[in-house]
DNA sequence: CGTGTAAGGAATTCTGACACG
DNA sequence: CGTGTAAGGAATTCTGACACG
């Protein structure tokens, strides 16, 4: 399971605070498109807030589709979107989809 | 002047007590060896000190060394002697080191 | 020399809520 | 819907100092 992971990029170490001066959006901000699942910060025994560089990065593509008037809903489904065709798995995933799909409609009737 | 600098890996944006977590060492070690100058965190605004993933790095370097005994005074010396043999301005620095010897030999006679 | 610790203060972060719209 | 803000508490970080050795 334990994979190479010399990637800092994904590494969650950055606080809120040093996010927010990085990318320019608010505490508040911040919080709240987590609360939308766009991002998913690591908490700390504690429960402080843990973001990657990946994490900050994103957060600067969600700055830009809001500032363009998207809303995080449709910022979300774009996202997943992308993320979908990025994965190895995708086409396996697609196909798991389907079956359970008709499954599920198989069941109904 | 602006540099390439898409390298996460020196970005100071890691907080003193993540790197606590992520070196093993107390916050007191990671402070005492910036009094000896073994590393250098920026400081926020209101000089809270924020480390780059290179810091950790080495700083887990400076925890196997005194682990074998090695004094902050050695290590400091070790780590400026690679730390002059990685600079691409070596040998050029190297030149001028001894002209200015030379320089200095020819005043005191 | 290198590290622990108690001390007091300042800054950070957290959550839930009210506000506006 | 997305964001600001005041509120109270908890956790973090800072510095200078004393301790041991």
């Amino acid at each position: 399971m334990e994979q190479h992971d010399h990637s800092y990029k994904d590494k969650k170490v950055i606080s809120i605070g040093i996010v927010s001066e990085l990318t320019g959006l608010s505490l508040r901000q911040i919080r709240y498109y987590e609360e939308r699942h766009l991002i998913s910060p690591q908490r700390t025994t504690r429960g402080t807030r843990k973001y990657s560089f990946s994490d900050v990065e994103r957060l600067m593509e969600i700055a830009n589709k809001r500032e363009d008037g998207v809303q995080t809903n449709e910022i979300l489904k774009e996202m997943r979107k992308k993320e979908m065709r990025s994965k190895p798995d995708y086409r396996k995933k697609m196909l798991e989809g389907q079956l359970n799909a008709q499954f599920h409609f198989r069941n109904k009737k």
